[in-house]
DNA sequence: ACTAACTCTACAGGGTCAATATAGTTTAGG
DNA sequence: CCTAAACTATATTGACCCTGTAGAGTTAGT
């Protein structure tokens, strides 16, 4: 299970590709469209935006916009943001490893073995699909290179 | 992230099927083998007997042992014995559906679009893949019918 | 009977998640 | 200039879950 956090930020990140580009989006205009309350979806934009996702303007004309076009911007890159590491086990995440205390011998672990299938397979849905690949009507998304 | 339960339930599971069948095996010596709190094994046995997937002996000669053949085991229903739904949104569970509160049309959910794609690459892993598999060495596991 | 095993219920401590609160800063426009 | 409306930042709350422990009870072999 994803996090509700993790669906409001893309949820969000969705409604700011539909905008026109250039003239920021209000977050309160988001928040109604999207039924996200807004003090929350406050804070997960300005963390978007602390990791270069989006950028934002103070003041009464103010709001957010995409930094980065909607087609570089892959689900994969929002989760490990918000919800941190994507993998079933620590001893299976590439950008925060930790070793499974109570593992005995981490290459002859019949359950990480598995695990690492499903992170796999995770991973190639997930990094290869961006925001605009959501948007467009052309799903399902290439999926070439999955699980070796 | 599957929880730390999940992971000790099949890695005794695992450790279960290694053993001769026919004479039960107790849980302290699993749990010493495998580093495991007994008590929390305990919990946790009783559960998957309660499922259907192992069985009990009481009494001096006691112990636990696989009621079901290994290979008709999946790491998919133990998962979700222990930790519930695989599915990343709970509008993609098919064991327990619920709808998200905040989603307006669920079947214009870009978000859900591209996480059904997750769940079906997950499912197809853990459903495919029994206790049986994971010890035989003969991995990676056939992947054929992979997501549409 | 005694003992070593499993059975069951309860619960405690810590952590995380979702959301709210509060206070502050910036900018446009009148 | 001054105010409204927007973003920025930190703290806190309450609910819930995860992990593990406790302890009393039941069963059965010797």
């Amino acid at each position: 299970m994803i996090s509700q956090k993790a669906k409001y930020a893309l949820r969000a990140l969705v409604a700011l590709a539909k905008q026109p580009p250039g003239q920021p989006t209000f977050i309160g205009d988001i928040a109604e469209a999207q039924s996200i309350p807004k003090k929350f979806l406050e804070q997960i934009l300005l963390d978007l935006k602390h990791h270069g996702l989006v950028a934002s303007r103070r003041g009464k004309a103010g709001g957010y916009g995409l930094l980065r076009p909607a087609d570089t911007i892959s689900f994969g890159e929002v989760l490990r943001i918000v919800d941190g590491p994507i993998a079933p086990l620590p001893c299976l995440s590439k950008i925060a490893y930790r070793r499974c205390e109570d593992c005995q011998e981490e290459a002859n672990c019949e359950v990480r073995r598995v695990f690492a299938q499903v992170a796999d397979a995770t991973r190639a849905v997930l990094d290869r699909t961006t925001i605009a690949d959501a948007i467009g009507a052309n799903l399902p998304i290439r999926l070439r290179e999955m699980v070796a």
